[in-house]
DNA sequence: CCCCTTAGTGCATTTTTTACACTAATTACC
DNA sequence: GGTAATTAGTGTAAAAAATGCACTAAGGGG
């Protein structure tokens, strides 16, 4: 191996942020519009190199906040894309970051190298800049599992929700129908939601109440051994009815 | 943000190596002792800079091989190291890799910067070089979390193997004691073992009946959307007797 | 007042989990 | 050769959790 390290210091890295959103149904995701070479002009997840003085989370933080005026997010690391070619300037491993946030508390405004930053259902989103496509793709399987197994739905609905809503919530994160009442009767028995002894206003039909999540007894609750624990079994569908033939 | 990009290409980064492994009861880490700076002369996980033309993956196990001689082993990445002064010599940061083996496969052969290539128990380890406690504690978070996810187990343990030994695998990564009949029964109705109709020989006791594990009935169960999952109920132990003052 | 839409609820069955203690087989030792 | 020591191996009953499933309730709109 070599004894003179200068030629290994020649590397950059960059970190990049995965923001998901829930809006009208669907999990949503924070891009930018690239006003900077490589990949000018295109869709990719806001991201930019890393200061050498830099601890990589508040590079996180603050590549994000540049780009998109987003601060105070809680960024969480998911995995590190280092293939020798995937930047065009030379050797750059990125490392991602994801993050769920509730949409309208926070004002997109786009900066710095960002020509837009906007949402993007995820569900159907064309190719990305440099290999953000697999990013994207790890972190959505981070967001499955992490759902499964810690209560984090709540951070992606306004702070008082109906049960359906996280019911849709969940079934747009794991791909698949849910069972209404048994949907209901585990969330419920965990202890983690409190009635707000509020309804729904100013909906056609019979109004639903409002559940606000209870942080402090979860914090609690864990503490004693509680694991929040979710499966994915989705309901059962009848087979349609084949035609014989 | 900079438009000249040459300030950011002056880092470097490193792989290191998490190498798992299991004899006489207990879990035990490939380390080695450094023979270059910095932390010469330290107890490390087997890890290197990682080339600018090389892939992270492919440095891992390059890296770990020439260190150790190991070669032909899976590693997965696990979480990257970041911090800006976690390296003397500027800025480096490292990407872990994880790794389980079967010890009596492979023959330790310390190389390059590596005086001596030796397995540590895990339990009761003394401080490791540069910040490879944190790592290492990752990983071992990542090894409890794989173990009850998927059979990787069996990586660990000898072709074939006892129950018994299969249980000590699980408590000596889960550290609880598990209940003997239930965990039988829960591996057994997996169907993922075989019985070798053989027995131990040697031992002076009555001899326990030899398994393997059937990779090809897991994969085509796993095609068939069975999933492993493996609690970790310790048996309730009853409170030792307190003293009546 | 009727229709439309979504909210909300219960029960019986099956499956899974849990707690728990004795007999069986072999070697070592006297 | 008998006995002590050691670990292997086994079943059941009770409790808890998961599953499948269909009707009534409440409000707004016309």
């Amino acid at each position: 191996m070599a004894t003179n390290f200068d030629n290994y210091f020649k590397s950059a890295f960059t970190v990049d942020n995965v923001i998901f959103g829930f809006d009208e149904g669907d999990l949503k995701v924070l891009l930018i519009k690239r006003g900077e070479e490589p990949h000018i002009g295109e869709w990719a997840l806001p991201g930019y190199f890393v200061k050498t003085d830099e601890d990589l989370d508040a590079a996180a933080k603050r590549v994000l906040s540049e780009l998109t005026g987003l601060t105070n997010v809680y960024l969480e690391q998911v995995h590190t894309f280092g293939s020798v070619n995937r930047h065009a300037f030379g050797r750059v491993i990125t490392i991602s970051y994801f993050s769920l946030i509730k949409i309208d508390n926070y004002t997109i405004q786009p900066s710095s190298i960002a020509l837009q930053a906007q949402w993007h259902t995820v569900n159907g989103l064309q190719h990305l800049a440099f290999d953000h496509d697999a990013i994207l793709g790890s972190c959505l399987q981070r967001l499955k599992w992490l759902v499964k197994t810690r209560p984090v739905g709540f951070e992606l609905l306004p702070p008082k929700f109906t049960l359906t809503e996280l019911q849709h919530l969940y079934e747009a994160i794991l791909r698949c129908p849910l069972d209404k009442r048994n949907f209901r009767k585990k969330i419920l028995s965990m202890n983690l939601l409190v009635d707000c002894d509020e309804t729904q206003e100013g909906v056609a039909h019979r109004p639903a109440k409002l559940y606000k999540f209870d942080r402090k007894r979860y914090n609690k609750l864990v503490e004693q051994g509680f694991n929040f624990e979710l499966k994915e079994t989705p309901t059962k569908k009848k087979n349609t009815v084949e035609l014989s033939s």
